[in-house]
DNA sequence: GGGGAGAGATGCCGC
DNA sequence: GCGGCATTTCTCCCC
């Protein structure tokens, strides 16, 4: 059963940190798997929450509702009391799909497997990430010389912490190599300029690339068509 | 107004990624900013969204509830079809408080500034965050020998990226400042194993400190008082 | 609007 | 369960 609740109430919460809301509207959702999400009238996260697990009671007192909601492994609660019920409404919903989610990181990755000269000519992949014993590496390669290259893959705009991460996995494989050089190579759409300014100064490269998409295009030829 | 359906439907989303989501139950939100939201029964966050500031646009078609979304800004959209509607509400939801938040990483920098003994005997703040011109360094201060000292504070367990964000900003501070040492701290209240030895490599210090909590101690005390 | 970093981040996958 | 990391991260703040 999913419950929604559309009320007038205050929210109380402690646990990782602490919290309180003063009174207004919001939407009090409960889900099958016992998530409790409290939503105010804007913004896209929730304002206050439980997570999936937790135990949630519901009792009225002199026309208030209280939902008082626990979660023992976390050691977290939240008090919500409802002054006014705006509407409420309960269905068994049902659902056993996931998303299928493409143009990530991953995808990024693969797409370079594929067609390594998006890196550069002769660049050889040689692990993926889950096989190397170096840790979360993206991908791991030689150049044309044969240089071990690390490739790290960003599907958004690189920042400062995108190259630390980089130049820790290139620090990571010349000392469990004994190697005294590892090209780094950082490929992204995009980069901010303190990021390609350490970048440089620590002698790694950056090269553009865009994770794949596939029915944007489709929508595209299909939106031309549409105005024929 | 705020508007919630729970539905059975799909979905279907292009912009940053690309995703299709096959034919289950969910509940759809579109809030006052224009958010919208698509929360399947599980789960803390939603499985589609759009960004406020959206627009959407509802059609019924052979009995089908049509609605398309788009943010014309970020070139985003989304196409949902629902099949069947178990409940719909619509109320002119209003809210005008914002959560106070306490126990945040903010909190912890403040309660050392208060007691900067925590960190160690001696140790004196020169600057936070905002007020140091090297950047985005939590605290900046000297030690009982007079050496520059950086702090980052975080309110969760240390994790690699943490000490390589801390290595940065020391070496900010020491290229800026033209020192041959800088003295690096990191302040937490757990650390990974192989965090810590990152930091150590680096020759860089751990403190366990554990961000502030005020009314969880009330509770506390309130609830020991309930016993008797 | 971009850049930088926190978040009660959440979620996923690996060990 | 912890660890490490991506995320259509979102959100805030400052320039």
């Amino acid at each position: 059963e999913m419950i929604v609740i559309g009320c007038r109430c205050t929210v109380r919460y402690s646990g990782r940190a602490e919290s309180t809301l003063a009174e207004g509207d919001r939407v009090v959702i409960i889900k099958r798997d016992k998530t409790l999400l409290i939503h105010q009238p804007t913004g896209s996260l929730a304002v206050n929450y439980m997570k999936p697990g937790s135990s949630h009671k519901a009792f009225l007192e002199k026309g208030v509702l209280f939902i008082k909601s626990k979660n023992l492994a976390s050691k977290e609660w939240i008090d919500i009391v409802i002054t006014k019920v705006y509407f409420l409404n309960s269905a068994p919903l049902e659902d056993c799909q996931s998303i299928l989610l493409s143009g990530t990181e991953e995808d990024m990755v693969d797409m370079i497997l594929a067609n390594p000269e998006i890196i550069e000519a002769g660049f050889k992949p040689v692990a993926k990430e889950e096989q190397t014993k170096y840790g979360f590496i993206d991908l791991l390669g030689t150049d044309k010389n044969g240089q071990l290259t690390v490739v790290e893959c960003k599907r958004y705009c690189a920042d400062p912490a995108a190259v630390t991460q980089l130049r820790r996995y290139v620090e990571k494989v010349m000392s469990s190599k004994g190697l005294k050089r590892v090209r780094g190579i950082l490929a992204a759409p995009k980069i901010t300029a303190n990021a390609l300014q350490m970048l440089l100064d620590w002698g790694f490269e950056f090269r553009k690339v865009t994770p794949p998409k596939y029915f944007e295009e489709f929508d595209t030829a299909q939106s031309r068509l549409e105005r024929f």
